[in-house]
DNA sequence: AGACAGGCCATGA
DNA sequence: TCATGGCCTGTC
């Protein structure tokens, strides 16, 4: 590995907020070493990260080395972050105030669409070390080895040649079924992922949705974490949970609770709800 | 032992 | 359109 470099000022970056970025279940690539360090890797190389002293860190492999741009784009570093962060209704919004202050720098990571797309399919009724677990198995057994125990996810092509059976083994259950009709439709339809991310929010769920084992939750997971479409808003138990609590929507349908989360947090849903997601994680609503 | 987990899908009203 | 139960596998 590369010797230690620091960011200069990663502004309003603290220890639980990184920790919820890595850890709460947007990205399944990132291990933590310590309580302040993770590995993990971006564009298939390796990175390490540390928080000391409210300074983030970084190395990388000194053979693919990763640069520190792609890390800033990675981690949503330069100051669209801190312009989207104020943009939520955090002056009118008590709850969303609490969760943001609570979790300076929790940030969306901008992960690729396949790998992710990958991931939130297993994720149906898994927790995260299982998801990351049975994530993992697939990447040891048809991925490459990147060094300290990584590995890369094999791609959808790869995916595609792998009977239903094989995944089943690696203990995806039902989900094998999904994994493996998947990879039939992408290889069926040349460049059609590739044009998520160019296509309208409405236009790319629709698409999504057309897959085997993505429903509304999963899409939005695909859309915000590996297409970059902020305005996703991704409801799953927690959140509607959250929303019932917080806001008071219990008699409320699951759609209209959608339309109230997308018109009340603006274009930037997606962000509010992980800073929603990690706060109810973490009980910082309970307290007073 | 039995229910439930960061869902999806096929059914049936 | 809305509600219900089944589906793999682990865990409490």
């Amino acid at each position: 590995m590369s010797p230690w470099k620091e960011f200069l000022k990663p502004k309003n970056l603290s220890l639980l907020g990184l920790k919820e970025t890595l850890e709460g279940g947007q990205t399944f690539s990132w291990s933590s070493k310590s309580t302040n360090s993770w590995i993990g890797c971006i564009n298939s190389k390796i990175v390490e990260l540390k928080l000391e002293d409210e300074m983030l860190f970084w190395r990388t492999s000194n053979q693919h080395a990763v640069s520190e741009s792609e890390i800033k784009k990675y981690f949503w570093l330069d100051k669209t972050y801190d312009l989207a962060v104020n943009e939520l209704p955090i002056l009118s919004d008590p709850v969303l105030n609490k969760c943001v202050h609570a979790l300076p720098g929790l940030t969306i990571l901008k992960q690729p669409l396949d790998e992710i797309l990958f991931y939130f399919i297993l994720s149906s009724a898994k927790s995260i070390p299982q998801i990351k677990e049975t994530g993992l198995l697939v990447c040891k057994k048809w991925g490459k080895a990147l060094g300290h125990n990584l590995w890369s996810f094999p791609g959808w092509s790869k995916l595609a040649e792998v009977p239903e059976s094989e995944l089943r083994i690696l203990k995806l259950g039902y989900r094998a079924k999904y994994v493996a009709k998947t990879a039939r439709f992408i290889a069926d339809h040349q460049g059609w992922l590739e044009s998520i991310p160019k296509r309208t929010y409405d236009d790319a769920k629709t698409e999504l949705l057309r897959l085997p084992g993505v429903g509304e939750k999963v899409a939005d997971c695909v859309l915000l974490f590996g297409g970059n479409f902020l305005q996703a808003f991704p409801v799953d138990t927690w959140i509607e949970k959250s929303l019932d609590r917080r806001y008071s929507l219990a008699d409320w349908k699951t759609n209209q609770k959608i339309h109230f989360a997308r018109i009340h947090f603006g274009r930037f849903a997606g962000l509010a709800q992980q800073f929603l997601f990690s706060a109810e994680r973490l009980g910082i609503l309970d307290k007073h």
